[in-house]
DNA sequence: TCTGAAACGCACTGCCC
DNA sequence: GGGCAGTGCGTTTCAGA
């Protein structure tokens, strides 16, 4: 005989009231449970429950507090779009877990298409992106092209999801 | 005669101290004033008093959540290139308002060189993707070129900056 | 600037419906 | 699933050094 076992938290379907909460707490994680529960004509109870839930169900990923980049003295952005020589996953992956050790790489992706990685870069300025290419991205191995261009500004930058 | 006022909260350089409650909030922001404290060999409040000064100053921008993007349902990522017919800044201006009112747009850049705008676009789907290009982002006017290339797999993506 | 202490509110738990 | 009440803990303020 089979015996099926629900597994507690699997059937973790969103619901409106989750969604709100979603969003409130992706705008301004700083907003108590209390507010929000007037948000939502509830009690405490119940939306503290859910957001525990939230972020053992893996929608919430993590709280952090977003900085200036202009204020903490990193002005410069660029991209950075690098072809690579050789394309066998044992090169790739060499390279991917480089670019995770660059401190100045704040993304990076792998792209269909002929550019093989984006990656988006924070500098001091100009010349330490300078430095950058010279003596950490230009010295990794099987680098085939790589071209960067500058941001001149930045139009819109959330963390948010339209949810 | 010239007054010279001393405008307060101008002096804010950074000391070692801020340097590090900014690098442990940047990576989680439910740290308490008391943890950081123990870190510090401190005692709550100087602590709890920096946090709000580096708030009114600035380089805390805001809290927030950050979701999981498969989880909420939004897994396709794409980075859309886009050049400009015409560069007169009343048609920039109008443009850059209008993206900025796209939900689906996460972040989008005025940049040098040939191509004008980087969007970064999250949807649910590469149709969805489709739909946001046909209905939106083709929709307004002014667009010359449009180079749509696609995320195979995110290699690093933090909100940290390297201070 | 920091220490220490005191007041308040919220996070969190347990029990009820 | 949600409401209600209690406890501890963190936040917030303030005097003093």
């Amino acid at each position: 005989m089979l015996t099926v076992k629900i597994i507690e938290g699997f059937m973790d379907k969103l619901d409106s009231t989750d969604i709100t909460i979603l969003r409130i707490l992706q705008k301004d994680s700083k907003r108590t449970a209390k507010e929000i529960a007037a948000n939502l004509n509830l009690t405490v109870s119940p939306v503290y429950e859910r957001i525990r839930r939230l972020e053992k169900q893996g929608y919430i990923r993590k709280y952090v507090a977003l900085l200036d980049k202009n204020r903490v003295g990193l002005p410069v952005t660029a991209f950075c779009q690098v072809a690579m020589r050789f394309h066998e996953s044992s090169f790739i992956e060499k390279f991917e877990e480089q670019i995770r050790n660059i401190e100045e790489v704040q993304e990076c992706f792998h792209m269909a298409g002929k550019v093989d990685f984006f990656l988006k870069i924070n500098t001091e300025s100009l010349e330490a992106y300078h430095d950058f290419v010279k003596y950490k991205l230009s010295k990794l191995e099987n680098i085939g092209e790589l071209n960067s261009t500058f941001v001149l500004k930045e139009i819109k930058h959330t963390s948010e999801f339209d949810i």
